[in-house]
RNA sequence: GCGCCCAUAGCUCAAUUGGACAGAGCGUCUGGCUACGGACCAGAAGGCUGGGGGUUCAAAUCCUCCUGGGCGUACCA
């Protein structure tokens, strides 16, 4: 579709002498296929010519000379609307995605240049809940996508492996702990274990100042404190493992927090040279009043550090270490306020590159009218979901499709699939309604939908039986709906572009749907022996199959970019 | 109190970032396989975009004031 912008615009700018971009960013898409293909608005130029927009679009469209690419022009009111020459389009989409297969949508913007993505950072000792589950597939997914536009990407598990509730862990552990109940199921335990001492410190307050002493005496080095920190940390990592597998999902570094406490110590010295350190009720601060920021917390009154510390050293040592040209943060929103003041202390810090630091954040998980959150208690374990949803999963492959060779990996990919696409088919900034029904329900704008019309495809060429033609005549698709699904499909890498420029995978999990409503539209309208896609006519077949390829494997190349499988049968 | 965000069909979400008649899925009702996979498709009903005022050729989108909710706001992360 971008050559036809870029020639578009490059007409309309001979005729009216204007910027051939700015031309380029005025065109759209009209709202229905029959007003065209591209619009070109003429509202902006009315002031100029002092003339309606409709006169304006009236005598444009007839200065526009017809050539190969464009078939006709129309005035629609304010609008010259553009019809794209349909065989041009479509043996321009089939050839190159036949030609590209897999590298369809590939660039070479990101060459060179390398990303931080920090995604997924789950809390030790705290289960892994459906909520967390967005900030791992968000990331997991934008990692696909920007290796996909060939950036050097490093994921980054910043895992919460220390801080307060350590000291609230430990404490918890030498009073109530049990090892078999540990080694058995860690995070269950240290689970039940977190939730009895936030109880316990609620009724009684002299519990907090000895759950703070243990954790001081963790991060001053106290034996027996470490060893169980090593413990709970080594037994959580472990459990992670699991589900990351499970989800396919990896990462380049698993450096939590607890890899920086001994580089705070250069992080503090340099903002001390800078003068920024202030006292402040017993406290090391940053004061950023001056900002309009609220002061960022550096050192609390025992000496411990937080949070905020050791994300300035993480950063920092991120910077030296990979050089980074972008940084990106995939937190949930309601830590907004606080990367506004990390990234303002870094920059105070003389990081020039903390422009390049980026919070990419996501909405809630509602269940009913609540946010989902550990420390209300009203969440639901991802592990819970997954073994749910690949059940059902079974269930239909059972029922439907009983000789499939592999049921059980069919069942985890769509079981799977289905999980992560419900997450990334919102708008990341959207609070999502966690509902079991829905989860459970793979038609309609689901997960397995898109699975399932790909499975589709792989089987209409499986029965076509032969090597599908390099030589084909994409001149016989006359079908609108093929014209529909070419001019879809040119769109690819436009919407992985846009993806990354707004770190939302909605934009591919949008786009696919599209294709696949398209898809099934015209699979299942046209039966007789002579129209559907395996026609009896062997010369349409053979362009039928090239176009139904092509859609196969951008069905395929957009799942993987969601971090979803594309079972061949399901 | 102050700051940020949200409110769109019965429900869950969209709307080319200010553009043409606000669109999908689920739910409801009606239809479609002797066939290339029915985890599918076609059709119908369903809306004063929370409310008022403004800005302009044009507002779900921008400004303002209400109403109702969420989050954040120094020793959690």
């Amino acid at each position: 579709m971008k050559i036809y912008k870029n020639h578009i615009a490059a007409k309309i700018a001979g005729i009216i002498g204007d910027d051939k971009d700015r031309i380029k960013s005025l065109l759209e898409f009209p709202p229905s296929e029959a007003m065209g293909d591209l619009a070109f608005p003429c509202f902006t130029l009315s002031k100029g010519m002092r003339k309606s927009p409709n006169i304006i679009a009236g005598e444009l469209k007839d200065k526009i000379e017809k050539d190969d690419m464009i078939e006709r022009t129309e005035a629609a009111g304010p609008y010259v609307n553009f019809f794209v020459n349909k065989r041009h389009l479509i043996s321009t989409v089939i050839d190159q995605i036949s030609d590209e297969g897999y590298d369809y949508g590939k660039s070479d913007e990101g060459s060179g240049k390398t990303v931080i993505i920090e995604y997924s950072s789950p809390n030790i000792a705290k289960p892994f809940g459906i909520g967390h589950l967005r900030s791992t597939v968000i990331g997991a997914s934008l990692k696909n996508i920007y290796e996909h536009l060939g950036y050097n990407v490093v994921s980054i598990n910043h895992l919460g492996d220390w801080g307060t509730q350590f000291g609230k862990l430990i404490y918890a552990y030498k009073t109530w702990g049990d090892e078999t109940k540990l080694n058995d199921d860690p995070i269950k335990h240290l689970y039940e274990l977190y939730v009895q001492i936030h109880q316990e410190e609620e009724k009684d307050k002299e519990l907090v100042e000895l759950t703070r002493r243990e954790f001081k005496k963790l991060e001053e080095g106290n034996f027996e404190n470490i060893e169980l920190w090593r413990k709970f940390s080594d037994l959580s990592r472990k459990e992670f493992q699991k589900i990351y597998e499970m989800l396919g999902v990896d990462f380049d570094s698993d450096t939590g927090e607890s890899f920086y406490i001994d580089k705070i110590a250069g992080i503090e010295r340099n903002l001390k040279e800078r003068n920024l350190l202030k006292e402040s009720r017993d406290a090391t601060i940053i004061d950023l009043e001056k900002y309009e920021l609220p002061s960022i917390l550096i050192r609390k009154s025992d000496d411990t550090s937080l949070y905020a510390t050791r994300d300035l050293a993480a950063a920092v040592y991120r910077k030296k270490e990979y050089n980074f040209d972008k940084m990106v943060y995939v937190v949930g929103v309601a830590q907004s306020l606080y990367f506004r003041q990390l990234f303002k202390a870094l920059k105070l810090m003389g990081n020039v590159w903390a422009d390049d630091c980026y919070h990419v954040s996501f909405g809630w998980v509602k269940l009913g009218e609540e946010m989902m959150s550990t420390r209300r208690g009203n969440i639901v374990f991802l592990e819970d979901v997954l073994t749910r949803t690949i059940e059902k999963a079974r269930k239909i492959v059972e029922d439907n499709s009983p000789d499939l060779p592999d049921p059980d990996s069919v069942a985890n990919a769509v079981g799977i699939g289905a999980v992560i696409f419900a997450d990334l088919s919102c708008r990341r900034d959207t609070d999502i309604a966690f509902d079991w029904e829905r989860m459970l329900d793979f038609r309609g704008n689901s997960g397995p939908y898109i699975q399932y019309s790909h499975a589709r495809l792989c089987s209409v060429i499986r029965k076509y039986g032969k090597e599908l033609k390099k030589e084909y005549n994409t001149d016989l698709l006359l079908l609108p709906e093929e014209y529909s699904l070419a001019k879809m499909l040119s769109l690819y890498p436009d919407v992985i572009k846009k993806a990354a420029e707004e770190f939302d995978s909605f934009y591919i999990s949008n786009f696919l749907l599209e294709i696949c409503g398209i898809f099934n539209t015209y699979y299942q309208k046209y039966r007789s022996s002579d129209d559907r896609i395996l026609s009896s006519n062997n010369d349409l077949a053979d362009s039928r199959l090239a176009l139904a390829n092509c859609t196969r494997i951008i069905l395929h190349s957009g799942l993987k970019l969601l971090g979803i499988s594309a079972p061949e049968m399901m």
